[in-house]
RNA sequence: GGGGUAUUAGCUCAGUUGGCUAGAGUGCGUGACUGGCAGUCACGAGGUCGGGGGUUCGACUCCCCCAUACUCCA
C-alpha cells in the first residue's frame, strides 16, 4: 500500500475520474457505493485502519439493545477499558434509534431525513490526532474529495458554559477560521455542542457541520444561518465531529483527560442526498429502487399524494431496520429487543394496510431490492435473505389477521363512542386491543388520531399494573423471619461431584403457600441442585440416627440454596446426611443433557437462528423453547429425533470445564443463553460439538440417555416454539403405551396391517349407516304424520290434533310439528311423548291463528306443562316443554283440547 | 406460573337478552344458457357449531374442565 509519506495520495487517483461528474457541477449521479467507499479510501489514506461495521444487535450490555451510533463499538476505548489495536480508525457502522433518548419512530416517514436504520461513517481517534486535523480532513472530504460547495455549508462550535466553568472552544473556532468566513461560524449551546456519554465519563465539546441544499432564491431571501438546528428539511447537519477531552467525575465535575479522542459521526444517507443534489433521502439511489418496487406492488406513484408517500417511505425505512435486525439474529418477538423489532415491522404493515390497501403479505417481497442496494456492502443481507423473506413474510401474514380482528373490534368500540359524542378510548379497551390482539398503544393512537380521537393512557397504563399485580399475585407466598442457628452466610455446593454429603442446617424459616406449612432450610454444605437453568431442583433425604425427612424441593435465592421439606427435624442442631434421589437426579440429568443435543439438532438442522428461549428439565420430561418462525414440520421432528438419536448412539463422554474464562469458553464456540450474566469465569458443558456454557447436572456419556422422543411441538408466542421430549424410561414408557394402543386397535379390527385404511372405513360405513337410519327415521315420521293428518278435529275453524307418540325424542316430535305446520292449515298441534320416564310436550300453532285468534304456544305450553309436573316456552307458533309426569301427558292433551274449544 | 381472545360447511366468515328444526359468500358436483375480462341461471351434496361435563322444558348461545391457535403479563 503506497502512504502519504511518498507523496502520493490513492484517494485523488481512484477518484480522479469521478470529479468531473461530482455535484452541483455535473451530469452523473455519483452513486451510494462509490460515497461510501470514498469516505473509507479517504480515511484510510490518512491512515486509518478500515474496521468493519459491529453488529447492529447488541447482546450481553443491559443498557442498550441496539448499536444507535458508531461510537458504541469503541466504547471501551473511550473508557479506557481496553487499548485499541489501532489509534486511527474508520468505518460505516449500521444503527438502529428507536427507543430511548434518540426516538425518532414517530417521525420517521412523515419527514424526508429521519430512519430507525441509518448507517454512520465516522472516523476515530484514539489518543491520537485531534481538533486540527479532524477539522481539516472532514473540511478537505466534504469539499475536495466530494466537492460539495463550501458555500453551503455552516459549522457550529461550543460556546462555552458558566455552571462547568467551560470557555468557548476556541480552538475548534480558529481551526474552522481557515476555511470558512466567520459569519458562518455560529455558537452553540451545551444542549446541541457539548457531548456526554452518560451521567459520568469522558465528554467535551462538539461540532456540526450543517449543509443548506436549499435553491439559491432562498438562500438569498433567508440566510441559513438562521435555520441550523430548527428542522428544516434542506437545512441539515450531517456530520457531528466530538472532541473528548474531558472526564465527567461523580461529583459532576470535569477533569482534563491524558488522552484526547476524537469521535465522529456523519450521516451517509444524508450526505448521498447532499452529492446527488436531491431534496429527500428517500430520492437517494439508497432508496428510490426500493421505493420503486413498493410503488409497482402497490399501483400507487410516489409523489402523488403526502398520505400515500408516508406510508411507501415508512415501508422502505422499516423494510431496512427489518431486514438489518433478523441477518443480525434478532426475530421479532413479544419482549425487549426483539419487541421493538415487532413494531417496526408492524407499524410498516398497519401503514401498507392502511393507505396502500395492501391487506396481503408483501413487504417481504422488497427484500431483493433491498439486496439489489446495499447487499454488495452488507453480505449479511444476500446471505440470509430466505430467512429474511420468511421471518417478514409469517410476521406480516399473522400481524394481517390480528390486525383485521382488532381494527374490527376498535371499530365496534369507537362506534359506540360516536354515539356517547366521546372522543377519547378508554383505558381498559385500549388494554384489550394490547393484550389480545397485540396492538402496541401507540398504534392505536394512531389509528384514533386519524378519526380525531384520543386514548386514555394513564387509564391503559392502569391495566398494565392491573395485569402485573394479577400476575405477581399468583406467584405469592408469606414467608415469616429467618431463624438463624449457625452465623454463617457460606453455603458449599458439592453435587457436581457428591450425590450426598454430611450438613448442619445453618437457619430456617416457615413460609405459607397455596399447598399449605412448608419450612425452608439453608445448610452449610449441600449436595441439592437448585432449580436454575431451567433444571428442577433435587429432592431427596434428610437422615440421621433417629429421623428421616423428606426434602421436596430445592430452590435458590439469590445465591442461597434454599431446601423445601413439610415437616421439620426434631433436632435441628444435629448432623444430617443429605441424600439426592438418585434415580431422579440421574434421569433429570439425561434431560438436561438432552436438552443440549436438541438445541445443538435443532440449529444445525432449522438454521443458527433458533436459539434457546426457556427450558424446563425435570426427571420425566424436558420442555425446550426456542426461537423459530413457524411450525416445525413433522419431518423435520423426525429429523432432529434422528440426529439426536444417533448423538446418543455414539456414546459422546461430557466434557466438564468447571471455571474457564469467559473468552476461553466463547473461542470454544459456547452458547451462552439468553443475556445471562456470568462472571469472568464460566463452567462450559460440551457434548462433541455441542458446547454450552451451562451449570446443570448432566449424563456421563449421552449413552446413559437410552432413546430420545418428541412427544409435542407448539407455539407459545409468536416466533417462539416449544419442543416436549422424553429419554430414557420415559420414553420407553412412551413407547410402549403408543404401541400398545396401536396393538388394542388392531386387535379390535383383526387387522395388523393398514390400520388407518381400517379405521377410515369404519368412520365411512358408520357416517353411511347413520344416514340409513335417518331415511327409516323419515319413512316412520311421514307415515305417522299421516296417520296424525287424519285424526284433526274441526273446531271452529281450528284443526286440533293431540296425539302421544311412544318413545319419541325431542327432535321427532319437532319434525313432525313442523312437517304438519306445512300440511295442515289453520293447525292447533299438541304432541307428548314418553322418553326415559320423562314426560315431553310440544305445541305448535299456525301463524293465521296467532294473528287471528290471539293463540300463543308459548302461553299454552305454560298452561298445560302443571299436568306433567313441569315447565317449558318457545315462541308464539311452537314450544316446548319437559316434565316428570309422564303419566300427566293425557290430561295436557284435554286441558289443551279445552283451550282449543275456548277460543 | 397467571390472564385475554378465538375455534360454526373444503376455505373466509354471519349467527343479535338461550327458543322461527344452523346461514352467507366462495369452492365442489349436476344441468341449462352463453363471444370474455372471477361468465350467467337453476338444482344439489357438504356441519358430532373444537372435545367432555353441567345449568335448563330447551344450549352454537350461559357455567366448569380439557385441547388447539393467537396474544399479554411474570
Amino acid at each position: 500500500m503506497l502512504t502519504l509519506a511518498t507523496g502520493f495520495n490513492p484517494c485523488q487517483l481512484l477518484y480522479a475520474p469521478l470529479q468531473n461528474k461530482l455535484p452541483f457541477n455535473q451530469s452523473r449521479e455519483v452513486n451510494s457505493k462509490e460515497i461510501r467507499s470514498a469516505f473509507l479510501d479517504f480515511f484510510e489514506s490518512k491512515g486509518h485502519e478500515i474496521v468493519p461495521s459491529a453488529p447492529m444487535v447488541i447482546k450481553n450490555d443491559p443498557t442498550l439493545m441496539f448499536t444507535n451510533a458508531g461510537m458504541n463499538q469503541f466504547k471501551d476505548y473511550f473508557l479506557g477499558n481496553r487499548v485499541p489495536d489501532s489509534s486511527r480508525v474508520a468505518d460505516s457502522q449500521k444503527c438502529l434509534r428507536v427507543t430511548g433518548k434518540h426516538n425518532d419512530l414517530e417521525e420517521v416517514g412523515h419527514d424526508t431525513y429521519h430512519h430507525t436504520m441509518f448507517e454512520m461513517l465516522g472516523n476515530w481517534s484514539f489518543g491520537d490526532y485531534f481538533k486540527k486535523e479532524a477539522i481539516s480532513w472532514a473540511w478537505e472530504f466534504l469539499t475536495e474529495i466530494m466537492k460539495l460547495e463550501s458555500g453551503r455549508f455552516y459549522v457550529t462550535i461550543f460556546e462555552g458554559d458558566k455552571d462547568d466553568k467551560l470557555q468557548r472552544d476556541n480552538e475548534s473556532f480558529n481551526h474552522w477560521r481557515e476555511y470558512l468566513p466567520e459569519e458562518r461560524i455560529l455558537n452553540g449551546n451545551k444542549k446541541d455542542n457539548f457531548w456526554e456519554m452518560g451521567n459520568t465519563g469522558p465528554c467535551g465539546p462538539c461540532s456540526e457541520i450543517h449543509i443548506d441544499l436549499r435553491d439559491n432564491e432562498s438562500r438569498n431571501k433567508q440566510p441559513g444561518s438562521e435555520l441550523i438546528n430548527k428542522n428544516h428539511p434542506l437545512v441539515i447537519e450531517v456530520w457531528n465531529l466530538v472532541f473528548i477531552q474531558y472526564n465527567r467525575k461523580a461529583d459532576s465535575t470535569l477533569e482534563l483527560l491524558p488522552e484526547k479522542h476524537v469521535d465522529t459521526g456523519m450521516g451517509f444517507e444524508r450526505l448521498c442526498m447532499a452529492i446527488q443534489s436531491k431534496k429527500s433521502n428517500y430520492d437517494t439511489d439508497l432508496f428510490r429502487p426500493i421505493i420503486e418496487n413498493i410503488s409497482e406492488l402497490s399501483g400507487f406513484v410516489y409523489g402523488e399524494e403526502e398520505a400515500t408517500d408516508v406510508a411507501m417511505r415508512v415501508i422502505a425505512d422499516h423494510l431496512r431496520a427489518i431486514s438489518f435486525s433478523v441477518a443480525d439474529g434478532q426475530l421479532p418477538s413479544n419482549n425487549k429487543a426483539g419487541y421493538v423489532v415487532r413494531r417496526i415491522l408492524r407499524r410498516a404493515i398497519r401503514y401498507a394496510y392502511t393507505y396502500l390497501g395492501k391487506s396481503e403479505p408483501f413487504i417481504y417481497k422488497l427484500v431483493p431490492s433491498l439486496i439489489e442496494v446495499m447487499g454488495e456492502s452488507y453480505p449479511e443481507l444476500s446471505g440470509q435473505k430466505d430467512l429474511i423473506e420468511k421471518v417478514i413474510f409469517e410476521e406480516e401474514q399473522s400481524f394481517l389477521n390480528t390486525l383485521e380482528n382488532g381494527i374490527r373490534r376498535l371499530n365496534q368500540m369507537t362506534g359506540a363512542l360516536r354515539n356517547q359524542q366521546n372522543k377519547e378510548l378508554g383505558g381498559k379497551e385500549a388494554f384489550e386491543l394490547y393484550d389480545t390482539y397485540g396492538f402496541p398503544l401507540d398504534l392505536t393512537e394512531l389509528i384514533l388520531r386519524e378519526k380525531n380521537m384520543t386514548v386514555d393512557s394513564e387509564g391503559f397504563d392502569q391495566e398494565m399494573k392491573l395485569q402485573q399485580q394479577r400476575s405477581k399475585a399468583a406467584a405469592k407466598i408469606e414467608k415469616d423471619d429467618w431463624v438463624i442457628l449457625e452465623d454463617s452466610n457460606e453455603e458449599r455446593f458439592v453435587g457436581y461431584d457428591k450425590h450426598s454429603d454430611d450438613i448442619r442446617i445453618i437457619r430456617y424459616r416457615k413460609i405459607k403457600t397455596r399447598e399449605g406449612v412448608m419450612y425452608q432450610l439453608v445448610f452449610n454444605v449441600t449436595p441439592f441442585y437448585a432449580e436454575s437453568g431451567g433444571q428442577v431442583g433435587d429432592t431427596g433425604t434428610l437422615e440421621n440416627d433417629r429421623e428421616k425427612v423428606k426434602v421436596l424441593d430445592t430452590q435458590k435465592e439469590n445465591d442461597l440454596i434454599i431446601h423445601y421439606v413439610k415437616e421439620l427435624p426434631r433436632n435441628l442442631q444435629s448432623t444430617f446426611r443429605a441424600s439426592v434421589n438418585e434415580s431422579e437426579r440421574t434421569e433429570t440429568a439425561g434431560n438436561h443433557t438432552a436438552t443440549h443435543l436438541l438445541h445443538y439438532a435443532l440449529r444445525k438442522l432449522l438454521g443458527e437462528h433458533v436459539e434457546q428461549k426457556g427450558s424446563l428439565v425435570n426427571s420425566r420430561m424436558l420442555r425446550f423453547d426456542f426461537s423459530h418462525f413457524q411450525k416445525v414440520s413433522h419431518q423435520e421432528l423426525r429429523k432432529v429425533e434422528k440426529l439426536v438419536n444417533l448423538l446418543i448412539r455414539q456414546n459422546i463422554p461430557v466434557e466438564e470445564m468447571r471455571s474457564i474464562p469467559m473468552t476461553k469458553a466463547k473461542n470454544m464456540g459456547a452458547i451462552s443463553l439468553f443475556g445471562e450474566k456470568y462472571g469472568d469465569n464460566v463452567r462450559v458443558i460440551r457434548f462433541g460439538d455441542s458446547v454450552e456454557l451451562c451449570g446443570g447436572t448432566h449424563a456421563r456419556a449421552t449413552g446413559q440417555l437410552g432413546i430420545f422422543k418428541v412427544v409435542k411441538e407448539s407455539s407459545i408466542a409468536a416466533g417462539i416454539r416449544r419442543i416436549e421430549a422424553v429419554t430414557g424410561v420415559e420414553a420407553e414408557k412412551y413407547i410402549n403405551s403408543e404401541l400398545d394402543q396401536l396393538s388394542d386397535i388392531s386387535r379390535l379390527l383383526e387387522k395388523k396391517t393398514n390400520l388407518a385404511d381400517a379405521v377410515m372405513k369404519l368412520v365411512k360405513d358408520n357416517v353411511a349407516l347413520s344416514k340409513e337410519v335417518e331415511g327409516y327415521k323419515k319413512e316412520v315420521l311421514k307415515t305417522s304424520i299421516n296417520t296424525l293428518k287424519n285424526k284433526a278435529e274441526k273446531i271452529g275453524e281450528i284443526n286440533f290434533i293431540s296425539a302421544v307418540l311412544d318413545s319419541a325424542d325431542a327432535d321427532l316430535l319437532r319434525d313432525a310439528a313442523y312437517k304438519l305446520r306445512d300440511q295442515v292449515e289453520n293447525l292447533f298441534l299438541v304432541l307428548g311423548s314418553k322418553v326415559n320416564n320423562k314426560a315431553l310436550l310440544v305445541v305448535m300453532i299456525s301463524d293465521k291463528l296467532i294473528s287471528d285468534k290471539g293463540l300463543n304456544a308459548s302461553v299454552i305450553i305454560r298452561e298445560i306443562s302443571g299436568e306433567i309436573k313441569g315447565g317449558g316456552g318457545g315462541q308464539p307458533f311452537f314450544a316446548t316443554a319437559g316434565g316428570k309426569n309422564p303419566e300427566g301427558l293425557q290430561s295436557a292433551m284435554k286441558k289443551a283440547r279445552n283451550l282449543a274449544g275456548k277460543s
